[in-house]
DNA sequence: TAGTGGTCTAGACCACGGG
DNA sequence: CCGTGGTCTAGACCACTAC
């Protein structure tokens, strides 16, 4: 009997053959960890062990406290295409809804005032909203728009994209950004947000939007479920092009 | 007493604070995690969870069977900028090395057809190497060039940067790449040459190149230790500028 | 209220790294 | 060789979800 492989990776195994075999559909629900551990005879945290590996394949999701699921494919978002969210779904035939869940004026916190470059007591409008693809939430955006670019917009309707918002009501332009992409933990707030156990795993985008006049006008803290998205980048086409794929 | 928080959040935060305030060095070594679940007179799982959450976070980092370590600062990888990676390390004030690890002549796998579009039994050239950031493996890329556009190539020296060699050698310019960017769990080899533990989580960038002529030419796996990086995309300025901060 | 995953214990042995 | 993290057990209670 060969013992090389752990007991995690031969459960592992098993499970991802399982998946691919049996035809689940995305969304489809896993046994219980209990009733796993008893179906492979092992304890309970070395099921958790192989359901987190196959988590980091993309291939499964956890849920907190609501269980496994089969993972959907992944969101392609290509951040240089400026399409608004809704839209970006739509276009790969999925559905997207938009839940706003804070609005807010307040003082510009010092690490945002490093990456907007803004002088201390700078008011700024605060915008947090939750993104659902297919009914799953999968993205925690925060704006963050100086004010003093912004009068009255939080009488405005949030849960439309503000990049329109912006261009209608204000005449802004985006005429250029800059994103960090890098993976990190979620902060509380966002688990909550997304279903996610606290400390999980996110991608992160700091996105920092400059309008025509090259004045910085907001910027974007986006969170990521990391199983839920790929970012592609190309090199040429990143004007008003609406070719994604 | 106030219980809200877990143990495991209670140890987490506290070694944070003392990582922060005890000004302990990046690459410095903590204590072992039998000596932590000593000190905070926990389990070593809860150490261990409290550790991955640190992790997450991006502050310290694990080497299989070595220990923990304090994290370095994260490279800044703007792939639109067409720097290579030597350079771009230098001009961060790091140390960059790569050490060839394969280079081999086969058969397009089925997955790899698909990506480069290519036709069945076509040849191509394999090329692993390991970069390195400050003595540390950070990076492992997979290239895989078409052999049909790359006679002899093996017969040069791999260690140094392949689009170099494409431009002074054949007379390739790269006119457009794709990339793709997502996080995903580490393949065996990934884990041995970053030295991980298998099924962690890295970051995955695959490219495709294409020449002056429009050419697919070749493609890359990138896989960064996910700590180790931070993605930049300037939607402006990605021509051979040599701005990076 | 029943079922789920989240957290936690107090041990144990194994495989690998490095002197 | 010893020290390290990797893996694993067989339980337990808690917090939250969903009904």
């Amino acid at each position: 009997m060969q013992d090389n492989a752990s007991r995690m990776r031969m459960i592992r195994d098993q499970l991802r053959e399982q998946l691919f075999q049996g035809g689940l559909q995305p969304g489809e629900k896993l046994p219980a960890e209990r009733q796993l551990s008893e179906l492979f005879n092992v304890s309970r945290m070395t099921v958790k062990d192989a359901l987190a590996a196959l988590e980091a394949e993309g291939l499964i999701f956890c849920e907190d406290r609501r269980g496994w699921f089969v993972a959907y494919p992944r969101l392609i978002y290509n951040p240089l295409s400026r399409m608004h969210f809704h839209r970006l779904v739509s276009e790969q035939k999925r559905k997207a809804s938009t839940q706003v869940l804070k609005v807010a004026s307040e003082l510009a916190s010092p690490e945002l005032m490093a990456v907007m470059a803004l002088r201390e007591l700078t008011q700024i409008y605060r915008v947090q909203r939750c993104r659902y693809l297919d009914s799953r939430p999968v993205l925690l955006v925060e704006n963050y728009l100086n004010s003093h670019y912004f009068p009255g917009i939080l009488d405005d309707d949030l849960s439309q994209s503000l990049t329109e918002l912006y261009a209608t009501r204000y005449g802004y332009q985006n005429r250029r950004s800059r994103f960090d992409v890098q993976p990190c933990a979620a902060p509380e707030h966002v688990a909550r947000a997304l279903h996610l156990a606290s400390g999980q795993m996110v991608l992160k985008i700091i996105r920092v939007n400059y309008n025509q006049a090259d004045q910085l006008i907001d910027c974007e803290w986006e969170y990521w479920r990391h199983d839920a998205v790929c970012v592609r980048i190309d090199s040429l086409d990143h004007g008003m092009s609406s070719r994604t794929l």
